[in-house]
DNA sequence: TCTTAGTGTGTAATCGATTACATACCCTCG
DNA sequence: CGAGGGTATGTAATCGATTACACACTAAGA
């Protein structure tokens, strides 16, 4: 029989037999940009596991454009994809409910919805950022440093979060931090390069820096190193995401390291149960983040 | 009438769609490891173009498991895909007859077939491996150097160009090569660390280190790094694959720089010319390369 | 021997769109 | 007024699998 099969070059047509049993095996991984290596490394984790469950994963970069996400939003449910694993650009209650609409599969991950006032059957990936920016902004503010400055992506529950830790920090500290060294900010390289620029040439330049993600955070330390910071002396510097480059750089720099092997392992398999029984009443799965104190501060 | 669609909420089945035009606009994309920067960049380009065209991106690792390339390749087949962008593990008349047989519209990225005896309608964008190899040999070999040692990606034509273009570096430098300095190994971050601390601790070290991909690269900066070596004057260090870290790290390393995005770019509008036509003659693209020289050399 | 359960084979409906084709309708021009 | 060209509408076939159902056949038990 098999054999017969493979003389005969049989191919069965999976877009016929998705059309016949009403679902396909795809599921679509919806993110900002696929070269944050936060996002890759999840999106490493979810497709590798995907694949051990015979399914094919979907890339989307939105670049945190709302529209854009809709769109492939749109398609997606046209598509029939099997469900989605979505970072959301914007957490309104706004885009909850076009997201809940769509009546797929869900798991948001990254982003928390907790304070989204709708009645939503999604799980949420997250980890606890408030408090990891506490722990990260206690650190910086030890050894006399009084001025923390900081850079948050813009636009996510996720930077606003990481930015009231580190101002939870301060009030456990007993320091006044002060409104105009916090940026938010949009999460390029570039961005995170002229914002550090521009809090450094202040005339009151600060002495500690945090930068809340990755990608800000590579802008943020070249703009240090150009301008010869000598860190951590005279100014200590600190951000979320372990990547590649924040242990080889001199010096090493002090991160918040985010289970992404693990956020993408527990996306993935909360969303095949989803994917099983729909109705399932949402989730919310908090992972422990973990600093990782380095050189740099 | 649009007003009509909008109220009654009709969403379109892509699946009857796709089944009826007998065609897909899905374009997978298969490679080793997303996590590989180079990777990234590359893929961030595609899935950018592909969206702009209206086209999905499908996400493939396949670990150069040929195994698992090959079982990537029958579903997508089996998903009808539009067409695929491949970096192919093995580069052999027998992986290529497996490819070609699939009759799917195809492009080749970074790894050559010009040696495959096979009449393949496929287009390759590649770079000049060996020649970018030779002019980053000759850069190393400069200066007195005489022992130079290095990593190169096992089992890609890649890592055997670059090889070779290094060798072409030895004879035109007059420098004999020692061959048990050159390794051919897997493309990991923790291989490139190993093999590196192997080649340091021999009783005779070398003076100057290239390292044929972003990953081998990093690992090896790390062992540099972790045993004090003093980069440039002790040892003289070299990759190919600019990523975020090597303007960074300290001394900020010399590269290859590969036009990822044009890579990218090309890749995407020489699949669509073929999806229009499958019949056209396969092609080569070679795109320039830069070497990037920094402080490490 | 007859019934009943279980197995095997074959035919037809189904999924939801596209597309081809037939029929009806309208307007214009000879 | 009738023929012809162009639009409109409606019906049916198609894509290639899955799945339901009818029917035939075999084997075991009453």
């Amino acid at each position: 029989m098999f054999k017969a099969v493979a003389e005969l070059g049989y191919r069965p047509n999976n877009v016929a037999r998705n059309l016949r049993v009403r679902r396909t095996n795809v599921i679509a991984l919806v993110v900002a940009d696929i070269q944050n290596p936060y996002f890759s490394a999840v999106g490493k984790a979810v497709q590798d596991l995907a694949y051990s469950y015979g399914m094919q994963v979907i890339l989307c970069n939105t670049d945190e454009d709302l529209e854009k996400e809709q769109q492939y939003l749109d398609v997606l449910k046209a598509d029939n994809a099997a469900g989605i694993i979505i970072a959301p650009t914007h957490q309104s209650t706004e885009s909850f409910r076009y997201l809940a609409e769509l009546q797929l599969p869900t798991v948001v991950i990254d982003r928390s919805f907790r304070n989204i006032d709708l009645v939503l059957n999604m799980d949420n990936v997250v980890i606890d950022n408030r408090s990891a920016a506490t722990e990260l902004g206690l650190h910086l503010l030890g050894r006399q440093r009084k001025r923390l400055a900081g850079i948050f992506g813009y636009g996510s529950t996720t930077g606003r979060e990481r930015y009231q830790g580190v101002m939870d920090a301060h009030k456990q500290a007993g320091v006044t931090p002060e409104a105009d060294l916090f940026r938010f900010v949009a999460a390029r390289e570039l961005v995170g390069y002229t914002t550090c620029i521009e809090l450094l040439e202040r005339p009151d330049p600060p002495d500690a820096f945090v930068a809340s993600n990755g990608l800000l955070a590579a802008g943020a330390y070249r703009a240090l190193k150009e301008r010869r910071i000598d860190i951590p002396h005279q100014l200590a510097f600190a951000s979320f995401d372990d990547t590649l480059w924040t242990p080889m750089v001199s010096p090493a720099v002090t991160v918040v390291r985010q289970p992404t092997t693990e956020i993408g392992r527990v996306a993935v398999e909360l969303l095949l149960k989803r994917i099983q029984d729909p109705e399932l009443e949402g989730s919310e799965t908090v992972l422990k983040s973990e600093l990782v104190v380095r050189d740099s501060t």
